[in-house]
DNA sequence: CGATCTTTTGACCCCACTCAAGGTATGTGG
DNA sequence: CCACATACCTTGAGTGGGGTCAAAAGATCG
């Protein structure tokens, strides 16, 4: 699940004098929480957040990249979601399962929000409740996409869809090319396949024509529809 | 196929007078809008929503049960979720995926709520805001849940998972016998798995003792720790 | 009580996993 | 700047869990 992929777009309000949430909206759902936020920084493959029970604060990524995981006993971990700057996550901590929070990046940093405080914001201010339950949902929705492709999609079909995904939440600018800040196992645990096929689909992209790969890290996409799965 | 009857019976309501909203939601959280609910009765089989584009209602089953599906264009298809009486939906409906709704019983029926009228009732009242706010999580906790079992499960711990929370959800009264509703075929498209493999594994269970099977949809869970995967 | 759909079971196959070895990037101390 | 250590990545060979195909046995219903 990506938690968040905080559209700009929809807060690019053009009656800005009445409405202060709005105006505070262009930066993201709590800036007004931001005076009491503390922040963290991190280096890779440092630990944020463990759940145990609920959270108590709210998290927001300032900058970097991080993963959420979750361990089975016996150590295979499924990468629940990978999180990326003005994503927001804590709020779906539940002690269930064994729920981890890690740093990808070195100099990831984020801002923490206690839950009573955002609590009160969410009933106090209702263009902040709006666009939580907006976020909320469109995780929702990005989650049922994530089950189709570990349901049934095959290792080929997993990658070409996870780039394109990518593509689209890192470089909206430069659409073609993307730095993976992650790592090929990180990749596997995310798309339930083994770091191996990850690197041979790539590999197999490649050959293709689909994706060229300057470096290890950085993927460019060639052929945008030979990495669609027609649905 | 079309949804038959709609006929529209007011809900029998007995207490119409003005109630705080604790006790209406003794019931449910849209308990509110049912003088205005739509009631649908289904058959088995019968398709009851299609979301191309986002939904006008919001549902909840009432009796019988129901699968959400997706679809890709080579027939492959993965059930989102089973629904249940109580279960609400409607509200992730985006146009991404070809996601259908369709009864599994008889007799199924569902009431429906417009949209309009629900967002405003969340606007208005909080308590309900806030149970619904309650309730989408739930659900994404769950999908994550889901995540879990589709990406890093093996079969059986599949087939075991789904039929301990099929009894926590059907049965909390007899909690050792549960009636499955659906076919085999679409537990496997619940599960990502195969039909034949879902019947080859309540087998294996059955003959290491986990389960027993009175009926081919009845189920009775003799050991449950045999059936849990230790996370 | 025959027609149809669902479930079970068997035989075989394939995609992705595991194990293993070699190559490449990254970091560290001299 | 280089030598070395330590990751990480790629590629190959072989295996296995679950898929597919097929057929028989149950269920369901007119």
């Amino acid at each position: 699940m990506q938690i968040i992929q905080h559209h700009t777009e929809r807060s690019l309000d053009t009656n800005r004098g009445i409405q202060p949430t709005s105006a505070r909206l262009q930066q993201h759902p709590l800036a007004a929480l931001d005076p009491i936020a503390t922040r963290v920084r991190c280096r890779a493959g440092q630990q944020i957040h463990q759940s145990a029970g609920p959270a108590d604060h709210w998290y927001r990524v300032v900058s970097g990249a991080a993963r959420r995981c979750a361990f089975f006993a016996d150590g295979r971990r499924q990468i629940v979601a990978f999180l990326f700057p003005g994503d927001l996550f804590g709020f779906s901590s539940t002690g269930a399962y064994d729920f981890w929070v890690e740093a990808i990046t070195d100099r990831t940093s984020l801002a923490l929000y206690p839950n009573a405080a955002v609590e009160q914001l969410i009933t106090s201010d209702a263009v902040v409740a709006e666009e939580l339950r907006r976020l909320v949902l469109e995780s929702l929705v990005r989650m049922e996409g994530r089950l189709l492709a570990l349901g049934r999609m095959t290792a080929l079909e997993r990658v070409g869809a996870f780039l394109l995904d990518l593509a689209d939440r890192l470089g909206p600018v430069a659409p073609h090319g993307v730095t993976l800040p992650m790592r090929r196992h990180d990749i596997a645990d995310y798309l339930a396949l083994s770091g191996e096929t990850v690197s041979r689909t790539l590999t197999i992209l490649r050959q293709r024509g689909a994706i060229a790969l300057p470096t290890t890290h950085e993927v460019q996409i060639v052929d945008r529809r030979a990495l669609v799965p027609r649905l």
